[in-house]
DNA sequence: ACTATAGATGTAACCGGTTACATTTTGCAA
DNA sequence: TTGCAAAATGTAACCGGTTACATCTATAGT
């Protein structure tokens, strides 16, 4: 409705005046800032986006694409993410792909013909013409939930999933379990399960991988599977805390002993995590601090051009109750 | 780099032929158009997007403003809008307010300053300034996980917190319970939270109430207290799934039976709900529905001019094991 | 009184699209 | 051919800000 002109005609003062009030107080009189200040919020002017966007060549909007922000542990980094980027004045645009690469490369497409000044993505391999597309158009891209120091472009800020997943296994190997069963989603399309895998066969190279649908339900059915194969290990691994969730109250339809006939751990260290009964052993990720630094690295390339460089973060085993030494209790049988 | 007017210049044409080739690509001979076209992908044209929004007035986002993502329905809610918004070519700016009416209103301040076209946010009180910032600028503002007939400013859509409340405990009344717990998040700044108690209190007038933190440890520490205080009902009403979620498992850590000794009823219905042993009994919340529809509101609002009407969305009792006849089961006692 | 200089303000040219309207070209009937 | 409507294209005025540069004013120094 009303514009910077239409200030400036209603006080007598130019448009220049009328914009320096807005973005350089300082060079203007205190006198003049006064009453344009004053017709401003009596007109409720506020400065056209688009046209200040036009103007500035900025947007402060930065995009992150992500598989699902349904469970798991997304919806934490999104929360880290906005947290941080909306402290700088940034706004973050959420889009997700269900694990679809094309799809991927059309949101980053959508994010880009609106605006977008960044782009965060999840893992290091996309469709091909995402990185072209990013490259042509100057628009920084970050992956995220991985750490990769080779690949110079794109910069990764994460976790090394692949040494994560072995320090995993080699903490249950350490219980003296030998027959340890994976759990874990699907690997198509997602390569940090692929890396997390390959870490864990570093440690353990005949594990047994059992792969589902990323829920409760699918951790559960994994479960079941396994037992139903009469392949029951002493220790599962779930690469998520969600699959753990579905393995932990499968095995307590079962009428399993946590940890008694099965030691169970997770990955993610989500907040319910430890409040389970028995508290869930898990791969703390550094989820919260990858959304800080994310953040962080985005707007300071953005502000001061700092380079963005790639940013290992660490993660840890959560030891609580739900895994044991294999054979340290006494009943390892069935309850029921 | 490349703008409409190299593209003209390079090929020969006028900006508005090469401006038409993009939007009325009919009013454009064939011949043209593939000339046209052919540069612009040769020179890795894209249309500025704050340039674009400056002519036709549009910008295609839309803010969504709620407590928080990390838990809780909110995520799946925010999954729905966007899956929703973004087949209609819309994006979605995601803002958290940690339930802070200051805050959601610098948010949506943000929202508008960055373009948003439309703004959704949790509940129907909000800061004063709010409602006069939407009204004035003309952002359709709409009140979601809340559904009101009698303002007609702003519109909801949304569920009846209090009658589906109302139902629930209904339902726990209905099995004989007659020492009822509620379990219930901070009320402060949270109307939904207040309609629901008010709901359960129209059936159970003298319900015993417990205030904690939103979380599964919140949950864990009101069970713990209930217990502590002697005050121990026989069901208890948990206003959110994640809450009974920390009821569920510190129901377990005493050796209660789950519903033997306390029957635990949920509010949400969040997938892992009925993966839990025994699944939990809850009331199911049309969240997937709620974006589905708030989504199509706003898009048939900006697109047609289509007026946004309130929506009344059921949601209806998920009767699993968590929950039982009261005495209906023999061993009424302790286990461990 | 007369500059030199800093401070305040104004002018106008952008930014990169869209689109009403004017103009030119084309195709077809008379 | 000529005439005329339809199709194709061009011109230029927006949209609403920012900002380099020019201009004007006030203050201080000599």
């Amino acid at each position: 409705m009303s514009s910077i002109r239409e200030i400036a005609s209603r006080t007598g003062f130019s448009i220049a005046t009328v914009s320096r009030v807005f973005n350089q107080p300082e060079a203007v009189s205190a006198r003049t800032r006064e009453v344009i200040e004053h017709a401003a919020q009596r007109l409720g002017y506020h400065p056209h986006p688009a046209a200040r966007a036009l103007a500035t060549r900025r947007t402060r909007i930065v995009g992150a694409v992500i598989p699902g922000i349904e469970h798991s542990i997304f919806a934490r980094f999104m929360a880290a993410l906005e947290r941080e980027l909306g402290q700088s004045g940034y706004a973050l645009v959420l889009a997700t792909t269900g694990n679809d690469a094309q799809v991927e490369l059309e949101r980053c497409s959508d994010l880009i013909r609106m605006g977008a000044e960044g782009i965060v993505v999840s893992g290091l391999d996309h469709h091909a013409g995402l990185l072209a597309m990013c490259a042509q158009r100057r628009i920084p891209l970050l992956c995220t939930s991985i750490f990769s120091p080779e690949s110079a472009h794109p910069p990764t800020i994460g976790y090394d999933n692949f040494s994560l997943a072995a320090t995993a296994a080699g903490y249950l190997k350490g219980l003296g379990h030998d027959r340890i069963g994976v759990v874990h989603g699907p690997r198509h399309n997602n390569d940090r399960t692929r890396l997390r895998i390959e870490g864990i066969r570093s440690v353990l190279p005949d594990v047994l991988l059992v792969e589902c649908g990323m829920s409760v339900e699918g951790g559960s059915g994994a479960l079941a599977r396994l037992d139903r194969d009469g392949a029951l290990p002493t220790a599962v691994l779930c690469l998520s805390d969600v699959l753990a969730q579905g393995v932990y109250f499968e095995a307590l339809r079962r009428g399993f002993r946590i940890p008694g006939t099965l030691s169970i751990m997770g990955f993610d260290d989500l907040d319910w995590a430890r409040w389970m009964s028995p508290p869930l052993t898990t791969m703390h990720l550094p989820v919260d601090e990858m959304g800080h630094e994310t953040a962080a690295a985005l707007v300071r390339h953005l502000e001061d051009g700092a380079p963005l460089v790639s940013r290992k973060l660490e993660g840890q085993v959560v030891e609580r109750d739900s895994t044991a030494r294999v054979g340290g209790t006494p009943e390892n049988l069935p309850a029921a």
